[in-house]
DNA sequence: GTTCGTGCAAATCTTTTGCAGTTTC
DNA sequence: GAAACTGCAAAAGATTTGCACGAAC
């Protein structure tokens, strides 16, 4: 069942443990964006000996092999998404739910205002997601 | 000196108090996007019994009334700006320095993946700025 | 068996809160 | 003078660090 993260975590010389695998499964299935604390809290059920360091700790390495990223998109606290395919963040100012869409970025590549070359594009579009959207339009009828 | 920012916070139905002007006068000054922390220190030096409760009462004021943008771009720590024209950010992954930089976003106001609807666009650009990719070009040269 | 990872406790750093005294209007 | 603001100290919350034990290769 985790042979794909097996993998992955051999592809970049990292050990295999049962912690780093349940984190990865975690994320990956859990397009959430979740916060350490979520991951920890989620996980400690069913390994109880878990402990917050380790989940930061993979987190870190994770990270550093471009295989999550750090979102820091709304308040203090960071929050991970699995990096599989490059998409944007939408977080809706009613709900606070971030969500993921897809939006075609003509920025990028693009060298702008003389000199600055862009490698990613970072945005995040703050609104009114579709279903706080569908809500309000049933209150006003 | 200050009158602008006297009647940017009467306009707004804050009291003016030496503080605020001071903040609203550095942030819009120093479009560094300055930590609350860099904020507090620069200006503890011409007024010794400033309190960072007070550079953090300010900002969530102003923040609150819509007069300074909090970023959370990079690291743990927020990030503030001097709301004047809408603009996006650029981070340089070389020096880290945050850039004011002037984007077209084809996106606003548009309504996305079947029915969220954009409103603001946050979003940041991650590369290497003019300066640090004229220094690479010098290296090599 | 060596290197790396885990987990505990303590430390650090940013931001928030409670409250008494002070300033603004 | 009432309501709002400041600043101190303490608290809260997220993340990092030091270190001993244990697991992976």
């Amino acid at each position: 069942m985790y042979e794909t993260f097996v993998h992955l975590l051999k592809k970049h010389d990292l050990k295999v443990t049962p912690q780093r695998l349940e984190i990865l499964n975690f994320l990956a299935s859990h397009p959430t964006h979740p916060t350490a604390d979520e991951i920890y809290k989620q996980l400690k059920q069913n390994n109880p000996s878990l402990s917050k360091t380790t989940v930061y700790n993979s987190i870190d390495v994770l990270n550093k092999q471009g295989l999550l990223t750090i979102l820091t998109i709304s308040s203090k606290e960071q929050r991970y998404d699995f990096t599989h395919t490059p998409h944007q963040h939408f977080l809706c100012t009613r709900c606070g739910n971030i969500i993921d869409i897809n939006i075609k970025c003509p920025q990028l590549g693009k060298v702008i205002d003389g000199g600055h070359k862009i490698e990613e594009v970072h945005g995040y579009f703050k609104g009114i997601c579709k279903t706080c959207a569908e809500k309000r339009k049933e209150k006003n009828a």
